[in-house]
DNA sequence: TTATTACTGTACGGAATCGTTTAGTAAATG
DNA sequence: CATTTACTAAACGATTCCGTACAGTAATAA
């Protein structure tokens, strides 16, 4: 609103414009966020209450209430965070060189060992149990998290189309059926507790397996399939 | 213990040994489930405590106690019925006549109809945060669930290829791409609320798409395709 | 009828939170 | 210095829920 600096540019660093009194505490804020994550971590959302996390953060729960209105918005601030972290992980997924199946693989590798951590499963279920409460949250992981991992994906598959590597096909719908593959049932089994973490080694022939059949199924006319049983 | 029937077979209807004193209201103990059932399904599990089962059953909080001994031990048995209610489902799954890629179809509409329902979700729900307090009941669900579910499935694949119908395969593994692409992104979406439910026609769309990936990679070496491409 | 058991209503003590208030201290600006 | 803002510690009233207790009513068997 009154903005003492209407060019729009910022000058140098953004105006040090000490307000007037004592300055906030960043850390605090830092300390009560990270408290409210391992709280909620080491016991579901059941343990995360305003008082609980004063006290792990050594903080007044004043100070609690000044950072964060409320409970929900504590809460809804921990799960933005987490956010971050996630789809950064997500962003970060590897751009392999080398052939489209062994770029397929790293892919799904990285990505399900992200989908199968502890991190994530919390998230969701965390997510699972908000989604009455909070319904604007659901959408926004869903879109940012499980959307665009499968155009990411689906833009990989375009991309070998291009090169001739593959038919033209529904890239978006075989991306979703890779995605579907790599996960199985062994996603929800995990997040209800219902089977233990998948081994390294049936996790990667999960993988290879979906790569192969999506592969496969489009690959070029060509009765010389040379593209997609290679390289180990 | 003091069995007063020791041949074993119950002589006509159960020995309507009438226990003493006042015999045990049947329709409270259903009223109480109910409502908890009722009460968790919209609001979650925050909204399950003893008073609020209470009041819903119409149902002093003594007798609640004396059906079911704990909050926990109450949110065992919602659980449980939900379960039963929910194998009775899975178990009436159809054994459709007819080609096997009508029957696969037919078998994923049903079946998908059921994961993406609000009964289902909301038990998944439900799970996803008492995992860690109840560990035992996400491998029960789990088992009599999912795998029980992937199982079935996977024989259905397997009779084919006894027929003839398919080439030899893993039919667990092939049973478990085919739950994958039928579930996609869209369940743990659904689960978080992050999306609307499917609409028919994309849902139809998605069991169909994987039910011709799964047969055509299977498909009997011949390379005239008969089983696979006909009927819409 | 009497004994026995099921259920009701109400109340109690204890605990955990919530969100707010008050009074005081700490750190910065002018 | 005075002012302003951030933070602390402690307490408060209110709410909710727990699990139990008590006194009384209802239904059934002996």
């Amino acid at each position: 609103m009154s903005n003492p600096n209407p060019t729009g540019m910022t000058a140098a660093s953004d105006p040090p414009r000490r307000a007037r009194g004592r300055p906030p505490d960043e850390t605090k804020h830092a300390a009560i966020l990270a408290a409210a994550r391992a709280l909620f971590f080491s016991g579901g959302l059941q343990s995360l209450s305003i008082e609980a996390v004063a006290r792990a953060a050594h903080v007044s729960k004043v100070t609690v209430y000044a950072h964060f209105t409320d409970l929900p918005g504590l809460i809804r601030k921990v799960i933005l965070a987490q956010r971050t972290d996630m789809t950064a992980a997500l962003e970060g997924l590897p751009k392999t060189p080398g052939g489209l199946r062994q770029a397929l693989i790293e892919f799904g590798l990285c990505l399900m060992d992200f989908l199968t951590g502890d991190e994530f499963l919390t998230l969701q279920r965390m997510l699972a149990t908000q989604a009455g409460q909070q319904p604007w949250l659901g959408p926004l992981i869903y879109r940012e998290g499980a959307e665009a991992t499968c155009a990411k994906l689906a833009r990989l598959l375009e991309a070998s189309v291009e090169r001739g590597d593959l038919r033209p096909h529904d890239s978006l719908q075989a991306a979703e059926q890779l995605l579907g593959m790599w996960q199985g049932i062994q996603t929800t089994g995990l997040l209800i507790g219902g089977c233990p973490p998948p081994t390294p080694e049936v996790l990667r022939r999960r993988i290879e397996c979906g790569v192969d059949l999506i592969l496969s199924a489009h690959a070029p006319a060509s009765p010389a399939e040379d593209s997609a049983s290679r390289d180990s």
